[in-house]
DNA sequence: GAACCATTCTTTACGAGTAAAACACTTGCT
DNA sequence: AGCAAGTGTTTTACTCGTAAAGAATGGTTC
């Protein structure tokens, strides 16, 4: 263990940290490593996404809603409701209620489809995109500022050894499902 | 397959990749950065947490209830209901509703405190205890497979940057709310 | 063309979390 | 002592998500 902290280079200890180390004094056999890496991702989860409201909640939005928006206006033509379930990753039913309510402030448009009438095709109205291109700058901006306190190298490294993991994670989870 | 790092062609593609490019087309002028940080955490975090019960559902927990009953073993002494919410970072209402389950199923035992009767002082039983330790093992081995597609080298990188971030996270966040 | 199955979306019933009020108790002030 | 303010916990009212059932439509097979 390296000396306390107090230096340039001394690092905070982070809460996950000494949980770790509460099991491994109660359980000193037990591999914990994992623990480090889905402990902290839950942690960071939870406190991103206090923290990120903030400049969704000034244009009245959710995150859920603003995924729902954001879908929208990157793929830049219209989705139906799955689309907009497999895109923003939520249960249909969801997405639902969402787009009533979206609607309902004005912000998207549905239009039915002339030759499957089961299908809807949702589009933001000029209000909807506006407004996701009004946030949407004050997000990430709000984003990087959240971020900054890791430098801009090790801020490529985690977003990198975060990809690799989303990417496993994605191509294996359906499958290890036990 | 190819080398990983750095090179877009070796490694598979994660969806949060695919939505940052999506942006990039509609807006380049905008700094996507952040999201490959924030949205891959919160992706992950999704996907962990579905994965990840599975075991503890074989206990017939839910991963708030074990966070609990884990508090309560990894400090090895009795909690107050305030004491178990700072540990597991929900409200005191939730705490609240999650003894009322686990003391009815026998998991855990409240006392009351002779000098300060608002207090409660929350304590495993025998079973609360064998259940934990019966438990933990198994959804340590689950999380470490889950994590298996990243080399252990990877994996201790994550880690660390994660710990880096969640201690920044965990001192600024207070702070910077707007 | 009618019965059957698949699909797309919505509705319903319910569980779980939170914020804020309520409650129970203690502490401090006068 | 008596009352105000503070603290720890629970209750209440509400939001939001999901799973499962339901409704509407389309496609297929005979």
């Amino acid at each position: 263990m390296t000396a306390t902290n107090g230096g340039p280079t001394g690092t905070r200890q982070d809460t996950v940290a000494a949980v770790v180390r509460q099991w491994q004094s109660v359980h000193p056999d037990l591999d914990t490593a994992p623990m480090e890496i889905i402990g902290r991702i839950n942690r960071c989860a939870a406190l991103l996404q206090q923290a990120e409201d903030a400049p969704l909640r000034r244009a009245g939005l959710s995150r859920p809603e603003f995924d729902l928006l954001g879908a929208l206006r990157r793929t830049g033509h219209e989705l139906t409701p799955s689309e907009l379930a497999r895109e923003t990753f939520s249960s249909g039913a969801a997405v639902t209620k969402r787009l009533k309510l979206l609607t309902e402030r004005g912000l998207v448009e549905r239009r039915g489809d002339s030759r499957d009438r089961r299908v809807a095709h949702l589009r933001l109205t000029d209000a909807g995109r506006e407004l996701v291109d009004g946030t949407l700058p004050e997000q990430l901006a709000y984003e990087t500022a959240v971020l900054s306190g890791l430098d801009p190298r090790r801020q490529h490294e985690l977003a990198s050894l975060l990809g690799e993991l989303l990417s496993q994670l994605e191509g294996r989870l359906g499958a290890l499902r036990a």
